[in-house]
DNA sequence: ATATGACACGAAAACGTTTGCGTGTTGAAA
DNA sequence: TTTCAACACGCAAACGTTTTCGTGTCATAT
């Protein structure tokens, strides 16, 4: 077992300065072709790399990145993560992923772990707890710190950053008038609890949609769900006391859920009702009958804002004021076969 | 903006010097009360946290592990990375996540570039590209230099490092059995190509209990998938061209495909045709009918694997004559909807 | 008055790099 | 023979810590 060699050892072993080693390295030329040749060819042998440590602690900068995600499992975030890591490493960068497991505590923790040095920047996704405590002063205090963050789809006006969503309304609004010009009237939402953000701006969407149509929102057949383990039963209520012609769910898991409980009670997808999901993830495109879903393409969103935060590291001296952008990624209606 | 504090600049508002106030913030009794007391204060009110950097440089350890997976997007690697991120942080370790995408050479790269002090051990499951080509001398190279590798789930018997798996035979053995005490005598089988450690495995533990029952092995009903993209129709010609009584499908995706590619053809499942798959995912949960399957529970392998890399590293000075074990994960039959 | 010890603190090395600058040696030009 | 580049290399600082060892000051005991 051969540990790792370092610029002392090789100098020791030639007998040479750690300067005259390092030079030698970088093919300098302040130093003789022959001491170069020979420094190169030691280095090579013993398979010489440098401490990646060392250089970050002398250059100030990590070349990793954090990514705070709520949860992994979620095929969307791991989606994002994909883009990230992709632009990342194209950049030469590493990413650490942190789980905030929906948790205030977790984020501020993990937050406050890598921000001493650890990191260069974060991207995030915020927590449930974090949007409902309204509680952000981690966030800013690295920020005040001089490192940059890009948040994504989950953000908050409270923050000055750069970020990444898509038009949650606007999807919400196009998904249900696709559901109305079919010539559907009675449409039901499954929807989140108001204080996550894009639920409650997708329900937005919906309302604003019937409205635009003189449709009326029937609060009865909007549905908030907070509990995400233990809703089956609402989804199934919801069904089978409403004669609806169509539902639009926030996101897959609800969707998937309305066809398995329709399904349970001879009610046919699409035949008999029309369902219409949130996020292109492997449910919507695996389940029987594949679900007609609002992509928003996770892998672009996490290239996208992998692309600003590195793009803000690299120009770091420059910038004078700071402007922040958010950048809005398209989403797209992919028809299935839930909708007819 | 205020940038991030440091010991030396606290030294010279205090007109002390570095170690005193190093001493002083570990409440070393070296120090008087009262410049203590003077050092910490003034150090919380500039709200100062040692470089993670400086300490990784100082100790050699970075108190970070790699995990390389070949895709992200597989529910499964996600609850393993859940699984390690999970034991790694309550022992104070941050989680780098590396994706390889089933090719050789990200595998290469991204093991080289993070073995040079950025982490202190590895997690991996090897490609698909790296199990075909049999190549592991990057692997060789990182043990060799005295780091740490745990090995989970596609492992190889070249290499010697502490490992985690599953039963793989036995699994796929008592999967098919349960599918024989049910009375089918026609049982299929879906796989992957054989480089893929794990689905030749399962291949071999669905043959074992064909044999151990005396049924015949009808290679025209073992289907071996290559091409991950295409290959529906492989799946539905298997299920057109044979009376089928049962499927044994090594992953959900092919499990949930041959779902589709029945009900397509109005091949009922379970009635007319019972389906097992392997990995108890998101699909086989959320799918109509929902899949019987084989669970591997992914977010305790990880942790296990992360618990294992831990102590390793903990322990590492105590260790005299290298012994690797290799950790079984045991494996559940989860009954749902596709069999009966 | 001197020796002794406790006390409070600082200097410096170490972790592994990079790099500006200083310096000793050579050869050629004057 | 003297002078001056050019050449080839080493020193040392810097990044931010921790920790060992030394040292100066004071009070106390002799």
């Amino acid at each position: 077992m051969k540990r790792k060699v370092t610029l002392k050892e090789i100098a020791k072993e030639l007998d040479v300065s750690i300067s005259t080693v390092s030079k030698s390295l970088k093919n300098s030329l302040e130093i003789s072709e022959d001491t170069r040749q020979k420094v190169q060819a030691f280095a090579k042998l013993y398979n010489y790399k440098p401490n990646n440590i060392a250089l970050s602690l002398k250059n100030r900068k990590t070349k990793t990145i954090c990514i705070i995600i709520p949860e992994i499992i979620h095929h969307f975030f791991a989606t994002v993560i994909s883009g990230v890591e992709n632009v990342a490493n194209e950049n030469g960068y590493n990413v650490i992923v942190c789980l905030s497991d929906e948790s205030f505590d977790k984020e501020v923790i993990n937050m406050e772990m890598l921000a001493n040095g650890s990191i260069d920047g974060f991207i995030m996704s915020l927590s449930k707890e974090t949007q409902q405590k309204k509680d952000f002063h981690h966030i800013l205090e690295v920020i005040n710190q001089g490192m940059p963050v890009v948040m994504f789809d989950r953000v908050t006006n409270d923050i000055l950053c750069d970020k990444v969503i898509i038009d949650d309304t606007l999807a919400a609004f196009n998904a249900t008038q696709f559901l109305i010009d079919k010539g559907f009237k009675k449409i039901a939402l499954i929807t989140t609890v108001d204080y996550v953000s894009v639920g409650k701006l997708r329900t937005v969407g919906y309302i604003k949609a019937l409205k635009n149509n003189e449709l009326k929102v029937n609060e009865e057949i909007i549905l908030k769900i907070e509990d995400t383990e233990h809703f089956e039963s609402s989804i199934e209520n919801l069904i089978l006391n409403n004669e609806l012609d169509a539902i639009f769910a926030v996101n897959e898991i609800f969707a998937v859920t309305a066809i398995k409980m329709a399904y349970k009670h001879g009610i046919k997808v699409p035949d008999d009702l029309s369902i219409i999901g949130f996020t292109d993830g492997i449910i919507s495109k695996y389940s029987t009958p594949s679900i007609t879903t609002v992509g928003q393409n996770g892998f672009k969103m996490g290239g996208k804002a992998a692309k600003m935060l590195i793009e803000r590291l690299e120009n770091e001296q420059e910038v004078e004021v700071e402007q922040y952008t958010t950048e809005v990624i398209e989403t797209e209606l992919v028809e299935r076969e839930s909708t007819k």
